[in-house]
DNA sequence: GGCGGATGGTTCGCATACGAAACATCTCTG
DNA sequence: CAGAGATGTTTCGTATGCGAACCATCCGCC
């Protein structure tokens, strides 16, 4: 018989819930937030996202674009058509490999980056970074901790 | 010349990031997993969860619902309408109020919703709960602070 | 060299998701 | 009680976001 999970204390439900409560709260807040700022500059969030990804590289195969902004490639096609149409980045087949696309920014893509000076997830950074370190630290801790456990458990399954 | 807000010691960057990477990766994991489970039942991630919130309590308005799922009316809309269309929901003009449109399970909604044992959020709560009560009060208290703070800010803008 | 499977992108169909505008209804104020 | 503004919902246009199917290309292996 396999072991069983060692009993301890469980936390309360109401603090459980107010932790997730949180998290949801700040990944929609941030959001709102992003998008806000893009859409001064007339983009949108994802937009943003992959201008400001591109600026220090230059550019990017299409999958590496998709794996940072965490989304799928035929999601991040049609950002990419979009944002072509409007000029600001433009496609270029690999010679290495001829199934990659690079996609790198236009002059004018480039310029409007460089006019944008926060990064997409500033707020939030900015939030985090009045924490005192040592809950900085505790909060790093526990989350790294959660993630690998979700990831575990995903993987079993 | 205004004062300047508090000088302390700011956490690295690198712990930041980590805070960042973790929040983004729990909430789109937990996103995907209610999908997932959501799709055995022929549901999406956001049915499953109106359907599981419309279950204790019979029936909510529209405006109650979108501000449970965090979305906006407009939103909510075309959710309830697919869902109508499978016979899950009924739309009912309030008496009361005749701005006011209630949405109630059918019967096929609520047999749905009793075979669906697990909430929406439920494996991010899972992982949660198996932290030990002083990791989760912390966390709670830190994530809360810094909700607050991101409201504060939010606000003032 | 050639074939079978893996990989990178695109296309398609569908379901969120949002803001702006439109519409009905309610509420407050005078 | 009438008008003005607020509130609840829907409609519309557009942008993600995903999985499945598809095509081109690459790679390993015989």
């Amino acid at each position: 018989m396999p072991p069983r999970a060692p009993e301890h204390h469980h936390p309360r439900k109401r603090d459980l819930d107010a932790v997730v409560e949180a998290v949801l709260y700040l990944y929609t807040e941030s959001r709102r937030i992003t998008k806000g700022l893009a859409g001064r500059y007339g983009l949108t969030g994802p937009q943003l996202a992959v201008l400001k990804m591109l600026e220090p590289v230059g550019k990017l195969s299409l999958s590496e674009l998709s794996e940072r902004i965490r989304a799928r490639n035929s999601t991040v096609t049609g950002i990419i058509d979009r944002m072509q149409r409007e000029g600001l980045v433009e496609r270029a087949r690999s010679e290495s490999d001829r199934r990659v696309v690079h996609i790198g920014l236009t002059d004018k893509g480039r310029e409007l980056a460089a006019g944008i000076s926060v990064e997409p997830v500033d707020i939030f950074r900015r939030v985090l970074s009045e924490l005192t370190p040592r809950d900085a630290a505790e909060l790093e801790r526990i989350l790294t901790q959660l993630a690998h456990r979700v990831t575990e458990l995903v993987e079993r399954a």
